[in-house]
DNA sequence: GTTACTTCCGTAGTTGACTACGGAGTCAAG
DNA sequence: CTTGACTCCGTAGTCAACTACGGAAGTAAC
């Protein structure tokens, strides 16, 4: 096998390979995210592929909304074979995602409706939108 | 007239009135949002109906969306007389909303997908959920 | 006139996800 | 063998919108 996992970057080329600055690596490390490669006798740490793999299965869980305390819970299931965790993980964050999809669609409607009356104003001698802001 | 705009309230009684932490008024003070009354002689600030408004209307406006910032703008439109520039904030806040809702319908379908695909895996090894987190 | 509750005021802490800084130490090139 | 880039590490700062704390002074009740 060629091994492309041999840990060959250094924290600067892995931040970069990863799309992310350096500090994030550090602080990823912080919190348990990302292992922190042994320092071969005062030396510099290596980086491997399966970190840069690592670092993009977290931004790809932030993109669909998942705080880092929960991809951290993601991150032990990583083995594929907690089917049944992980999509209660993923239930719960849709459950939040629908309830906050719900609360804008209502303000978008509120604004949408303030704003064309706005537009709309014909001599008013106030604005309706911050007479709205003022009755309620 | 029957003035109820006398400043009758110390902040306490005002804040419970409001519906707000004694903090929470301080710190609109501290942001503008809020005038600081005069003190009697080394005594006690009072607040007026006037000031609870005030404070109903900063709440009104951030169940729509905005922050204490553009609160803040359009508190200096509070007389009415500047619909065109209330509505341009408005207009603003509604593009931002409209994106934030799209944003998440998008991550709604894409979790929605995920949970019924895991939830429905027959004998697959992997769960598909964290094989997608990992491919993308 | 003492106790007990408020108020006043400034500073500091909270949360989440970073970002910045500074003074070492390490490493490769010239 | 020196220069310059990079790494290491801990601490501190950022943003928003509060929330908490603590000591001193005002005030109301008994
Ligand atoms: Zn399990
Ligand atoms: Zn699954
Ligand atoms: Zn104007
Ligand atoms: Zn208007």
């Amino acid at each position: 096998m060629t091994n492309d996992e041999r840990e060959n970057l250094t924290i600067g080329a892995f931040a970069k390979v990863a799309g992310v600055n350096v500090e994030t690596i550090r602080f990823y490390q912080h919190k348990g995210l990302l292992p922190t490669p042994e320092r071969p006798h005062g030396g510099i740490r290596r980086y491997s592929d399966a970190d840069v793999e690592r670092v993009r299965f977290v931004k790809a869980a932030q993109r669909l909304g998942f705080s880092l305390e929960e991809i951290g819970q993601l991150l032990k299931l990583e083995d594929g074979t907690h089917c049944g965790e992980a999509a209660e993980l993923a239930a719960q964050r849709l459950v939040d995602v629908r309830a906050k999809l719900a609360d804008l669609s209502r303000i978008e409607a509120a604004l949408a409706g303030l704003v064309s009356e706005c537009r709309s104003r014909h001599g008013n001698v106030s604005c309706p939108l911050i007479a709205a802001l003022h009755s309620r």
